[in-house]
DNA sequence: AAAAAAATGTTTGTGTACAATTAATTTTAT
DNA sequence: ATAAAATTAATTGTACACAAACATTTTTTT
């Protein structure tokens, strides 16, 4: 006698991805307002925290494949948030930088985004929530 | 005493898709070696459950948008692993089913996937995971 | 110094994800 | 009965994600 399937929502993969998905959607709609992705918001915030980085320890950063990271900057670039320069060290090297639209509007870009993180904190006790996000972080740092 | 985090890992967001990619990675480069990806597995998956049901309620129960549910089935349709067939009560409609390479190889996929989630729990207790699956499934059911 | 190896960022090709539009049907309202 | 509305799947266009191949440039080896 076989066993009996159940789909595919008894795998990990498969409820993170749908859940990230739906926060991501959450997200979406509220960055919309500024033109920008959730994906692009992350660039940003890497950015504020370090102006001017090396393409390469950007990407590090946010642990992201360096193609994709040429895409995002493209779209960045084209709506002038950002901005390549040479490195003047290393010529193989690019580094990113801020423009003025991209700090004008940082206070309210990351206003928005800690609310949109209480919005979702905010139906769970704070011990659950602590044990969600340190699972989280360790799957992250493990292998 | 740890320091608040800068940058686009104090947003849940971000730390869900860096999640997500890792984990989805881990299960694409076991699902390789039957040649397909994770989400086609999921497709699958459900198909094992419900063999011949109509595309529209294939897409609810996986929760994917009915223009990604096209092209991933183009793909496995494309592998030999379904087929559409017209559902002769609706002609807008359409049943999708499992080719016999899905059927035979049903087992041995399910089995991999299960071990891969076994890998993944080992690292926590069962207090502590079961604790991250409540939370996923609550946020998948909210907002 | 010349050759080989490594690093950097872009390009290309495939696979998700989803909004908006479309064509074909079915359902509903008049 | 027919016109309007709704439903179903596919198509188109944009944005990520990543592997593989590539051109430049730097570093290492010999």
């Amino acid at each position: 006698m076989s066993k009996k399937p159940e789909g595919p929502s008894k795998y990990i993969c498969f409820k993170l991805s749908r859940v990230m998905r739906k926060i991501q959607r959450y997200y979406e709609s509220s960055l919309n307002s500024f033109g920008i992705t959730p994906v692009q918001f992350y660039v940003l915030s890497a950015l504020w925290v370090n102006d001017g980085v090396k393409f390469k320890d950007l990407a590090k950063s946010l642990d992201m494949d360096g193609s994709t990271l040429t895409g995002i900057l493209d779209r960045l670039e084209r709506m002038d948030y950002v901005e390549r320069r040479d490195d003047p060290e290393d010529r193989r090297s690019l580094l990113i930088f801020l423009k003025e639209k991209a700090k004008v509007r940082q206070q309210e870009i990351i206003g928005l985004a800690e609310q949109l993180n209480l919005e979702i904190k905010k139906d769970f006790s704070d011990q659950e929530f602590d044990i969600f996000e340190r699972v989280l972080d360790r799957l992250i740092k493990e292998k």
